[in-house]
Parts: structure tokens; sequence; C-alpha cells
RNA sequence: GGCCAGGUAGCUCAGUUGGUAGAGCAGCGGACUGAAAAUCCGCGUGUCGGUGGUUCGAUUCCGCCCCUGGCCA
């Protein structure tokens, strides 16, 4: 095998799809090892819930960015591309193929286009934010981001809490408006993305929509069998945990943590369980659609594997 | 069998002093720059249980019937 035509491949697509294990049909043949692209599979603990590949999967096939951080702790899109970058670097050292693998596009996005160098997150400014909003409303914290970053004001929706309290972050971290420091970084070229081409970008996407809720369905309930209760229970019972940590707000954690405080009953639970992972995949179809360069395939054809594996092969010698 | 309460969107319900109806959730579409499995924006999808009557007009009022739950037998 001679160089490859690209410097990695990616297969992305929403949740439940079979991913996994279509990545390790393509390590059967290709010397490659897996990137994942999971702003919850980073967690360490976070095993059931996060569908994460078994020890004997990553002991066969090398898996980088799963398992670097304490569930208390947050992770972050700038992280993932620093991350990810010396993944791809350090994989190519070794004369393998890098694959990355994962379905959340933010981090795909921020690895392609790449991100404004910007302070990091504010965890005492961001409660003062909050603290602010509690007394006066998103609103008219939006209006005072208008009055300082009337571009991003106006591209945030005044309700849209996350955002209004990033871009405020950034302002009285930088001095500068969260807009202006995006253009200025675009504009010299200093965002660190990878070079449209290095990467083949390849995505199961469902035919069938309600095929993919039958499977999600079917994936919960197989979770709770394994066990996905017993986690969450002893995540809470460390004692540093809160629900609205990043970790477990994730899919299934969230809920689940809900169930656990008695504030669902088991039933309830379950099926906003089930319903959190539909609109999580739903997202994800969203961001594909538009999400440029992007192959796709049906994730449920019975040839996809072979059909992803000849496509991979092609940019291979 | 009798009495009572119900039967309205996929689900839970609101409502119409008679002019064919609206919330939440689910669903569908969209946005997305260090929390993204997050956060937010938009969209109502309906034999108003059936049937007959009164009426210009009935989901609404009346009769009968069907179904569900409760109480009494």
């Amino acid at each position: 095998m001679s160089a490859a035509r690209v410097r990695a491949i990616c297969l992305t697509g929403p949740t439940a799809t079979g991913k996994t294990d279509l990545a390790l049909e393509l390590a059967r043949s290709i010397p490659l090892e897996i990137v994942s692209v999971d702003s919850a599979m980073v967690y360490r603990g976070m095993d059931i819930g996060t569908a994460k590949p078994s020890p004997e999967v990553r002991a066969a096939v090398p898996h980088h960015l799963i398992d670097i951080v304490d569930a208390a702790d947050t992770y972050s899109a700038g992280r993932f591309l620093a991350d990810a970058r010396a993944a791809i670097d350090a994989i190519e050292a070794r004369g393998r193929l890098p694959l990355l693998v994962g379905g959340t596009l933010l981090y795909l996005r921020a690895l392609r286009r790449g991100l404004a160098p910007l302070p990091e997150a504010d965890p005492e400014l961001r409660a003062e934010i909050d603290r602010e909003a509690e007394l006066h409303g998103w609103p008219a914290l939006h209006a005072r981001l208008a009055a300082v970053d009337p571009e991003a004001a106006a591209r945030i929706a005044p309700n849209d809490r996350q955002r209004i309290q990033r871009a405020l972050e950034v302002y009285m971290r930088a001095g500068k408006p969260l807009s202006v420091l995006q253009r200025e970084a675009a504009a010299a070229d200093a965002t660190g993305s990878v070079p449209d081409g290095d990467i083949l970008m390849l995505a199961v996407v469902p035919s069938d929509r309600a095929r993919l809720a039958a499977r999600i369905e079917r994936r919960f309930d197989a979770m709770v069998e394994a066990g996905l209760v017993g986690e969450v229970e002893s995540l809470m019972a460390r004692g540093d945990l809160a629900a609205d940590m990043p970790s477990m707000r994730a899919v299934g954690y969230r809920q689940i943590w809900a169930y656990l405080e008695r504030r669902y009953d088991w039933p309830v639970a379950r099926q906003k369980a089930i319903a959190a992972t539909r609109q999580l995949a739903k997202r994800q179809m969203t961001w594909l659609r538009s999400e440029p360069g992007v192959e796709t395939f049906d994730a449920f054809s019975p040839g996809v594997a072979e059909k992803l594996l000849e496509r991979v092969g092609s940019e291979c010698r």
C-alpha cells in the first residue's frame, strides 16, 4: 500500500446507526487507528449509556479520545480540535490511517473549519452571568450583548442562554467582541483547521426513520439490561457530580438521574430518554444535510460495510 | 342492571353562553465557533365517540346507542 490520497477518513452519522461496528469492519482490512469524535465518550465512567467500545475491542484496535476526562470536568470543541490534530499526527507517524468516528458534528466542523483563538470557558464568570440572568432574564442580557457586539447578538436568539453567555464571556475576557475575533481569525487563517481534502468525509444515514426509532428504543432497553441505571447511580453516589454538568446532561444519563431523584417514574424516564435520543439523531441529520462534501450511505442497507470499504480502499492506493 | 364522571391532535388535557377548536409533550423542518448527547428558532398534524332531533348553522343543546373509569346492586 502506497501513500493515501487523503490524510484521514471520517465516518459520521446520527446515533444508533452502527458507526462503531462499521469502523471495526474497516479496521479488519486496513491498518488504522480510531479517533473518537464524541462529546460523551470522552468521560470516564460513562460506558454503557454512551455505547462505548468495549476494552476488548479497544485492545484490538487502538482508539483515541475516549476516557480522557473526568465526569466532573468539561471538555470542549477547542480541546477536541487540539486533541484530534495531535492524534491524527501521531497515527500518521506510526504509518497508519486515522479513522475519525463519531456523531458530534460541532467537533467535526471545528476540525474542518477551525476555531478562532478565543478565551476558554470561565466557570466563575459564567456563574456570575447566570446570576444576572436569574435577576433580569436572558433577553436583558441579549440586549446587553447587542450593545457591545451587535453582530453576534443579531444571530443569537434572545432566549439562547448558552450562546448569549458565551458571547458575553468572550467579550468580557478578551475585551473584544466575539464576532470581531472570529472575523480576524478567519482573515488571518489562524483557526487551526485541517485543509479541505485532507479528510474523506463519509456518513451513514438511515433512509427509514421509523427503523432508526425502533433501533433507538431497543438499544436503550439493552443498555438498561446491561446496567445503565446502576452506572448512573454510582456516578451520582460520587457526590461531586451535578445534573447540570455537561457529562450528566448527556442523553439517557439526564433522564435516569431525574428518575433516581424521583422526579420521573420509570416509564416516563424511559420514554423521555428514548425521545431525547431520537431528537439527538434528528439534530445530527439536520446538521449533516448542511455539512458540505459529505458522501452518504444508507445506514441499514445490507452492503454498507462493503461499500464503505470499497470507497475507503479507493483512497488508499 | 342502576347512578355518577368522562370520551376533543399520536399522548395528557383545556375550550366553545351554538358560527367546525388550542396548550404541553411527542412529531416535522431549521440554526449552530471552547457546555454541542448542549442551547435555541419555526410549524398544529383533528369525522371534537356514533347516530337521530332542534336550528340558517351542532363539537357545543336534546334523545337514543357504543366505549372507559368509579360507586351501588
